[in-house]
DNA sequence: CTGTTAGCGCATTCAC
DNA sequence: GTGAATGCGCTAACAG
């Protein structure tokens, strides 16, 4: 009667130390498998345990021990853009083999929100943060908020920041990408780019820049869109180009939402005005299926996860300070023809 | 020199109050904003907290104040499928309205693994979970584990347990597809399903036996396959069928794999053996792009996300005991035609 | 208005 | 091999 029989409140290591006539270290050794307990001991703890259902509270653990959460924080901008939820699959994976958990937050890539975010996650005592940051205003990055939180930046470098990240082959993607539309004859090639103040829209521009001079061919600003990621902006955009007097014959789009914006504009196209061939960076789900050939940067976005969550736990459990390092993912060129 | 001037161990309130010469109290309730302290030394607490970046355990004050952890356990098969990210995205969004957090776990469908992931969620102090359980066999979501951590299952009914659900409308969705193609005129409606197993499977199964059924036609077997979910088993059942005597005239796809696969099987059909119209449930993105018309049965992910939290949060504040409850989240039909 | 005491659930440290 | 005392960082309950 003396030992509280409240369902509702959990079982604690006192509980199965009564029931059991032994101390709670017993129990908290049983548990954890540490030696200097006997044999039949550990047994009969662990049966109880058992019976009782009862779980030890993680969270007491660590504030006492003092060791790791075991938790890993990853900030993304939107979840529902599957080059994020991959990376998410990539970041869980490796945590998971190292025995952590992962704890998510969105942030819809407002700068204050990545902010809060962050802090929320500090709170609550994550052991790293994988981060895609929301804009180059990273300071809430920096190492006097965080004291000793590792951090790895996902898909975008750090600015003014001394952290790990990991970077997909902007620029090598971009220039395969074009190069084979250059092979294929192309001589006027739109590039239905990003801004940019975008890490990612600079650096795919240089790569489509850098293929055409290394053709010889002078960037042509007419067939050159910097607008932000957004299909109708790229569709507009496309059509602009392809009213030129003497329009581009290939088109090379920067990002999926772009490619999607140019397989409208060129859906309604007519016949007679000759094709259009079409290259696009990030691979598109049944890019197999279209009414139109389309030749894809692709590149493994778990991968991105893998190699952030890595460099994290790396950096955890080293010894010795580490210098910031920079991993990045490579990029393949996919052709999807049309078999029909 | 007494303090400890470690850069690597985090501040405490401790910290904080001995260079200010007050208690941790007088911190403690400056941070929450309770009542009892003067203006004055609020804004001095409050002024020193920032100027050292003190951050607050959230682990201790839980501990300690046994209030909740404000964090939510999120178990799902696989975070690379869109359904399910963007389900996380739901998720997460009442969350945060309620101030909490997400916590990641993915089962790979493997019920031991849902088993592991669910006990290591519990040990690490959840409110609450939704999960999207990876088998019938649910015992491990039982009262007795989870003594009173509610669960929310998600595009699954509880089996043998009594946890709140949220659905999608499979029934109504499919019967709704197979209407559309019944009101198109035909007659021999294949239909690529999922095994019966499965709960969805079995749902879509009956909603378009009962289209079916509503149209005077009786099920025919031939034109029916119950496979697992996969394009290319999906790809070759449909070959089949439409290698019958007397084909189907339209297939009804019960999943987007099973869609993916039949595209792929009438992609190098002869022209000449007339088309075969298509409908799928799942919406596919580009579902506008591809080389014939496709008609899906699409429904908002995030909105069963977002309702199993919403569950959760509601069940968690009420004061009386709650029944079971179940969410139906409808379907639309969505025509994409070929505009070219 | 502010401080003191005690203890959340557990593990470290030292007795025995 | 086992147990008792102590404290992780914080806050409830009470004192003043």
């Amino acid at each position: 009667m003396s030992t509280h029989s409240d369902p509702a409140s959990p079982l604690t290591m006192r509980d199965v130390a009564e029931r059991l006539g032994v101390s709670t270290m017993t129990v908290s050794r049983a548990l954890r498998g540490q030696p200097g307990i006997g044999e039949a001991t550990r047994k009969r703890v662990l049966a109880e345990v058992a019976a009782l259902g009862y779980r030890p509270n993680k969270l007491a653990r660590g504030l006492r021990s003092g060791g790791p959460s075991e938790l890993i924080g990853l900030v993304v901008t939107n979840l529902g853009n599957p080059f994020y939820s991959r990376l998410a699959v990539g970041v869980e994976e490796v945590c998971v083999r190292y025995g952590a958990r992962v704890m998510l937050g969105s942030t819809s890539e407002d700068p204050g929100v990545e902010r809060d975010v962050v802090t929320d996650l500090l709170e609550r005592g994550v052991d790293g943060l994988v981060v895609v940051p929301a804009s180059h205003d990273q300071g809430h990055l920096a190492g006097e908020r965080l004291r000793d939180t590792p951090v790895v930046l996902a898909a975008a470098p750090p600015m003014g920041i001394e952290v790990d990240c990991v970077l997909v082959d902007d620029v090598g993607g971009t220039r395969a990408a074009c190069r084979e539309l250059l092979d294929r004859g192309h001589r006027r090639i739109g590039f239905l780019g990003l801004p940019p103040s975008l890490w990612t829209g600079s650096e795919r521009f240089r790569g489509y820049a850098l293929a055409l001079e290394e053709a010889g061919i002078a960037v042509d600003e007419r067939y050159v869109s910097r607008e932000r990621g957004d299909s109708v902006l790229a569709e507009r955009a496309a059509r602009a180009m392809l009213a030129l007097p003497d329009p581009p014959t290939a088109l090379l789009a920067a990002n999926n939402r772009n490619t999607v914006g140019v397989l409208r504009a060129l859906r309604d196209r007519p016949e007679d005005k000759g094709p259009v061939a079409l290259a696009g960076f990030d691979d598109i789900e049944l890019a197999d299926m279209l009414y139109l050939p389309l030749t894809v940067v692709s590149y493994d976005a778990a991968e991105v996860g893998r190699a952030a969550a890595s460099l994290l736990f790396e950096r955890q459990r080293s010894t010795v300070p580490l210098q910031p390092r920079r991993r990045t993912i490579a990029t393949t060129l996919v052709d999807h023809p049309v078999s029909r």
